[in-house]
DNA sequence: AGATACGTGTACCGTACCGTACGGTACAAG
DNA sequence: CTTGTACCGTACGGTACGGTACACGTATCT
């Protein structure tokens, strides 16, 4: 079974990738980092991986293949941590979900990041944009579980307050994220005070608190 | 002068386009909500808009001129309707802050605002991304500047309290746009509670005021 | 040793598209 | 009537890249 024919199936799940295919799309991923989606070719891929086009084409079916081959990559390589602390007091609770949105930035603000995303969104067009979806469903779907799972604890506990917990999820993320995703995407520069991750996920949490939090 | 010679100078400001051009710009943006980037070729939209090849590099000097001018007057066409309301008491301020918040996610949400920043971010490469800080300076910064100014008299009046006016808006950004500016860029679509964009701004600002309100 | 499998390197084809050149048309000014 | 300007439509060169075919090298299995 070919890649570009389980990509079809929308079924992307249980792909695992050899060693040497690992290193390939590595390639790929410093290639994608430093270039743009145009300075992704197969021959230009072929020769710094010191591999042959041939074995490009029978590995990932073909250039769309690789270039969801290299979006899957990359997500399997983020690991989610296992529950963190089953039984924690609300001190270190909150210091769990700072740690949240840190991680967050850290990921969205880093530069294989960025460069994903804009592959992603350069092939996303009008209907139909299988890497688009393959970067949510693999991506921000799983790290929004995540934070949800993480919000009900903090409710569950008395920590919270709060109806739906993707909402809350959501406004997090915004206090967290503004504006600075989107202007890296476009080639701006995060501010030297944006690049304090760690200050960047408390101040954030800390709103969180006072629009969710339960009373002092 | 050309345009092209005028976006070498970063100097883009004081360009006009005649009737024509513009409506062959139009075509050129209809190509783009509804095909992505690569749909937009010279000979289609030549095509399209029953104008020569020729015109268009006599007109934009070559495609990344057509591209960027295809931006620029996007950007034109926004409106800032002169400072609303100068008097104005805590309610109608309120009012004021819902009404740019709806604004502003209705400018985001557009099909065509998500087409020029899916363009613009697919252009986007390590260092150089002239569209992407086209698109940042003739529209993001525009309106930041619009919403600090309007912060700036909430707190000079007494509704507002915070320290850094660029910090609130993002914060006001955040609260507004949440995830839902990059889901959309990636291909997904918005929830129906997402689309009721009053409600959402109404939302944005409630808990905007929890956070920067004066005590009631 | 021979056979099978896998991978590299290279040459090649077809195609899409950018950019330009050129012929033809409409129209305004002198 | 001539000249200049602006534009359309089309054809063509150059090129970059996706995809395929083939020769050669290497390892593993029998």
């Amino acid at each position: 079974m070919s890649l570009s024919a389980a990509l079809n199936d929308q079924d992307f799940d249980d792909v695992e990738f050899t060693p040497r295919q690992e290193a390939v799309l590595e390639c790929a991923l410093g290639l994608l980092v430093d270039g743009g989606e145009k300075a992704l070719t197969t021959a230009g891929l072929a020769r710094k991986a010191n591999c042959s086009k041939e074995s490009l084409y029978k590995w990932f079916g073909d250039r769309d293949g690789l270039l969801a081959a290299v979006v899957a990559y990359q997500a399997s390589k983020v690991h989610f941590p296992p529950e963190s602390g089953a039984t924690a007091d609300g001190q270190t609770y909150r210091a769990h979900l700072i740690e949240f949105a840190t991680e967050l930035l850290a990921v969205l603000l880093g530069e294989t990041s960025v460069a994903l995303n804009r592959l992603s969104i350069g092939q996303s067009k009008r209907e139909d944009s299988r890497l688009g979806r393959l970067l949510l469903v693999r991506g921000k779907y799983m790290i929004a579980a995540k934070a949800r799972a993480l919000l009900e604890a903090g409710r569950h506990r008395g920590y919270l307050r709060f109806n739906d917990a993707n909402e809350a999820y959501q406004v997090l993320y915004g206090l967290a994220v503004r504006d600075v995703h989107i202007r890296l995407l476009l080639g701006d520069e995060a501010s030297p005070a944006e690049l304090d991750l760690k200050g960047q996920a408390e101040t954030a949490v800390n709103r969180f608190y006072k629009l969710f939090g339960v009373s002092l």
